[in-house]
DNA sequence: CGTTCAGTTGACTAAGGTCAATTCCCGTGG
DNA sequence: CCACGGGAATTGACCTTAGTCAACTGAACG
């Protein structure tokens, strides 16, 4: 059973048959690292799952890559924004290792909740733990120093140092590579 | 008719009925400039319409206020994270002008929707549009320098500057008063 | 091997922060 | 009506921090 269905079945348990009908809606990508989940301009007409790998969120700029986002096995991937009103992208995501995917699409979703009306409080849930994740990060790039950010980053996910290339981590502390590795030397011993 | 029900029914049509149950479960909240909608560490239990006036969120923190937002009339405001998660709120929104607010508790809410499902609508249209404000607001955050950051408000909401104490407009840009008022002299000759 | 790209290091720069002094504005009370 | 007080905004001098640019190192991969 993929992993992802397993964690949905540990929080909201569904009946048998919700399930076959959760299945049968499943679409898995496989994407290679650096491959487009979504891609700005387009609109995002699905929501992922990420049954394995890791992927970004980003911002284009001309200068600097703004990048937004990390997500692991078991997050929820997509822009809710042009997901829920269909206008087109104002953020990329990509595939930092090769990745599975596990997405469903709007139309779906949508089919999957009117006939099965347990999957409402799945879809609650998820739009809950999107809001508390973008307040959370919006208050570590107010509240925070450049340097905070890395210490805190440090403390609370050390891993994501080894298992993410560090451009895009300094991208993610909205700081330049120069200045991460100045950090690590510093801070690291 | 106050403002936001005529408001709701330019983009939402609603039967007569629909109207009445919706107006019978408002709140009115007068709040004096400086008064708290939200605080901090207690649980958004309704969301608000301003009907009059303007409104900041802001994350608390030992050093310097980081004032997120700006909310005038006919905007909903409220911490999505902490109404829907029921969790205590990270962020605080306090009134910046007397002001009025129609306000909604989570249950009445709920009950609303049930039994109006007309109003599912406009529940999902406010979470679309809060979604679009965040990841709008991020962009800005993460792609824009300060001055940029500067240029395009004045640019984009040039009334702002008019109706807003400085102080919290430089909170808002997340830069200092004394930067804001340099860039202000720097560029408005 | 050699090419390429990520990461590091160093010298320098510039942008914004800090601190302190001053001015401005507005409400209050004599 | 004017004078005063207090907070907001401005201004100036200085400092700190992160950005920039360029050179170098090192690992990965053909």
């Amino acid at each position: 059973m993929k992993r992802i269905f397993y964690n949905i079945h540990k929080i909201f348990p569904l009946t048998e048959e919700t399930f076959e009908a959760l299945k049968n809606c499943a679409r898995i990508l496989h994407l290679q690292k650096n491959e487009f989940f979504l891609t700005e301009g387009e609109v995002c007409s699905s929501i992922g799952f990420i049954e394995k790998g890791s992927m970004r969120l980003f911002y284009n700029s001309p200068d600097r890559e703004a990048c937004n986002d990390f997500f692991f096995e078991n997050s929820v991937v997509g822009s809710f924004a042009s997901f829920l009103s269909e206008m087109p992208s104002i953020v990329n995501i990509v595939a930092i290792e090769n990745s599975e995917v596990i997405a469903f699409s709007k139309k779906d979703i949508n089919d999957l909740i009117e006939k099965h009306p347990s999957l409402k409080q799945l879809s609650d849930f998820i739009i809950q733990e999107h809001f508390i994740r973008t307040e959370k990060r919006e208050e570590a790039l107010l509240k925070f120093s450049p340097e905070l950010r890395f210490k805190n980053l440090l403390e609370e996910h050390p891993k994501i140092f080894k298992r993410i290339p560090l451009q895009y981590v300094a991208s993610y502390l909205n700081i330049t590579p120069e200045t991460l590795s100045r950090y690590r030397s510093r801070f690291l011993v």
